[in-house]
DNA sequence: CGAAGGCTTGATAGACCTCAAACACAGTGG
DNA sequence: CCACTGTGTTTGAGGTCTATCAAGCCTTCG
């Protein structure tokens, strides 16, 4: 794993040929956005809420959640889990004060770009112009159906839901290896995301192993049972809009 | 109430402009945009989950919902309200499939726009591209928020902030009519949108009362004690992103 | 005036929370 | 190599919030 390595935008140009048909053109022209490269150690915030961005960052490698503290309280929301190609504050585009802070779950290596170098992108070819705001679209479904989670599904049924998610994520990114991927989170952490106190989401989880559904141990989900799992949680994939990626070069209509 | 005067686009207009600064050329390009305009009665669906549109559409008058209907158990999980000048699927414009459906509370009128002509604008006037997209990022903005309050908020603090949300955007449109905004809603209708049951909304609704808040018959809501409201909600509106209107024409950087 | 839908109230049940303590495991330092 | 510490997981007991069921009331409207 070298610099070189480290520092390509390769994860965003598959991400996004992932949601949307590019063409060569412009897949090179993402790759060669000017960017800087951050090293992020883990459980530290990137961004914060209040900001005011002029630029916006890409996730290469690592785990990054989007949350917000909870008044007084101390307990806080994760809002969305953000993987290798995402690119989590792209709302920053348009959207001049954030209402969340970004913060990494492990080490994790940024790429961060010019507010101006991405305008100039989309100016410059309209269809990496669509894919961007594609992007954020998707984004916002994924949150929509976290929304219709929280108000209408059990926390067993959510947390199912949640891994569901999070295993097509990784797999879209070619992130799954078998039935395995590695989750880098803790139950704590789940917790904070589902909306439910961590002592739950351990009762949950132990029902989930104890319906062979799933094995979850030291970083590692196995899903065991996929269609228990996906039925447990009432899992549409459609929501997360992948498209089926081509091997063979696509035919791109103009 | 004529028919031209029901046509016009004029809602939007100004709502882009309440979240946007637009040239008076594009402010006419806006409200020139060829449409059919649709009269929708009351509980009614405008589009379906699963649909692919080709067209957008926007609220000129009435109250919509966006919503998901929740597997077999016939409760429905509402993720959104859109009030006259929202713009409730401009998703689709890059969104293929919806994941939601649109439904009317009250008869209402929209006007719909081909995806084409949308396109078009956007591609001539960059910067009514960037408010389009700038609305479609608020909406998510606003389903962050709804997902904050049902992760981490109780029933009476979350029936608080929503209705400081509607209060809000009811002024941003000019609606608000001294302390009292027009809100033809059941607390059955409300309860779909808090994850709650229609019962526990009720007794909330007692409590908000008898604290002095709100006073709601009727289809009529009175905030009564706005701090306090605001208070029992944990409302914060920066994350709507209301820009104040200037009232004399408006100094645009290029 | 009757019907229908919405609102209100009471009683009971269940999902999930909080508090508290014990256990498991990995990393650290002696 | 082992005690030690800190973090994460697991278990138990009791409590709270909210759901469900069921019935009565009130308003609106034809």
């Amino acid at each position: 794993m070298n610099i070189l390595g480290n520092s390509s935008l390769l994860p965003l140009v598959d991400k996004l040929r992932s949601i949307h048909p590019l063409t060569q053109a412009e897949q090179l022209a993402v790759g060669a956005m000017p960017r800087q490269i951050r090293i992020v150690p883990a459980d530290q915030d990137i961004t914060h809420d209040g900001d005011k961005p002029t630029q916006s960052c890409i996730i290469l490698t690592g785990f990054v959640i989007r949350y917000k503290l909870i008044g007084d309280s101390g307990r806080r929301q994760i809002m969305a889990f953000y993987l290798p190609g995402d690119m989590p504050d792209l709302m920053s585009l348009h959207l001049n004060i954030l209402d969340s802070s970004l913060g990494t779950l492990v080490a994790s290596t940024v790429a961060v770009v010019d507010h101006r170098v991405l305008r100039g992108l989309a100016h410059d070819y309209a269809r990496i112009g669509d894919a961007l705001w594609r992007d954020t679209l998707i984004d916002a479904a994924i949150g929509r159906e976290w929304l219709v989670g929280m108000g209408s599904r059990s926390a067993y049924s959510r947390l199912a839901h949640l891994f569901c998610e999070l295993f097509q994520r990784m797999d879209a990114i070619g992130l799954v290896d078998g039935k395995s991927i590695r989750l880098p989170i803790t139950q704590n952490t789940m917790s904070d995301a589902l909306g439910l106190s961590a002592v739950h989401v351990n009762r949950v989880v132990q029902e989930l192993r104890a319906n062979g559904l799933i094995i979850w141990k030291s970083g590692v989900l196995t899903v065991e049972d996929w269609g228990g799992l996906q039925d447990a949680g009432a899992f549409d994939p459609a929501y997360l809009n992948i498209r089926r990626l081509a091997t063979s070069p696509e035919i791109i209509p103009p």
